[in-house]
DNA sequence: GGCAAAGATGCCTTGACGGGCATATAAATC
DNA sequence: GATTTATATGCCCGTCAAGGCATCTTTGCC
């Protein structure tokens, strides 16, 4: 009984992963319970292999694990890849911190100096 | 002299505007302090263009602004989106912090049923 | 005005991704 | 073993985003 290594997407990824709605919206789903593919497609209106195919995407970048009860499968979150996504987001958060004590200072400056909307002369629409 | 307001980007695609890897290491980039597109092009070896296009992505999307000096732009962050993505992240982290502090329970768990690694029967590489 | 430096855009091509649909697998039941 | 329920995959197609390259703009300077 051997084990193949499902290829892990790089942790790069995760971004990436996180970036598609639907995914966005099965994590928050499972963030309440665990639940079975049908359930999920149930709640969320979409089709089972969509469902099947996005939950395929997220296991492989390790978002969430299955455990088997009869023919259904159960999925439930792990930690760690948002994790990851948390620790890149960090620093940000100590620069914003700074910065949102007194947003009227960016405010302020940005009536000065024209805020550049593009630098070509802005056509209309488009 | 009348402003066109700029498509910004719907709030929904923060999450796809920092997926994209440069664009991510534009961003830590601007985060110790404001830079021009030449600069960011040599610290990060991209192309010029390239360089633009992404900083066009991002100040669309309010992660960025930029300011005038001379023939350059200078870019710096602006915190309103990424802090999107962290509301987002919000309700997860109490989830895993309930989960953290005693993760042997999951790992247990997870040897006696034998993990889901795919339901079908694992085929070599692929 | 003409030239140079610094950026911004346009166009084209390529590759990755998501959806739909049909079909293969798994597990339970009779 | 056949059937049914619950999922996973394969395949095809349309879309969209990113990079490369060439070119247009903008701004400063002489």
């Amino acid at each position: 009984m051997r084990y193949i290594r499902r290829r892990m997407s790089t942790p790069e990824s995760s971004f990436a992963i996180v970036a598609e709605p639907n995914r966005r919206a099965i994590l928050t789903l499972l963030l309440s319970s665990e639940r079975s593919v049908g359930e999920i497609q149930r709640e969320l209106q979409m089709s089972q292999p969509s469902v099947s195919k996005h939950l395929r995407v997220l296991r492989d970048a390790g978002f969430v694990e299955a455990r088997i009860e009869a023919q259904k499968r159960l999925y439930r979150l792990k930690p760690e890849p948002l994790m990851e996504i948390e620790a890149w987001l960090a620093p940000f958060r100590r620069f914003w911190s700074k910065h949102l004590d007194a947003p009227e200072k960016h405010l302020d400056r940005m009536e000065e100096e024209p805020h550049v909307q593009g630098t070509t002369k802005e056509k209309e629409e488009k």
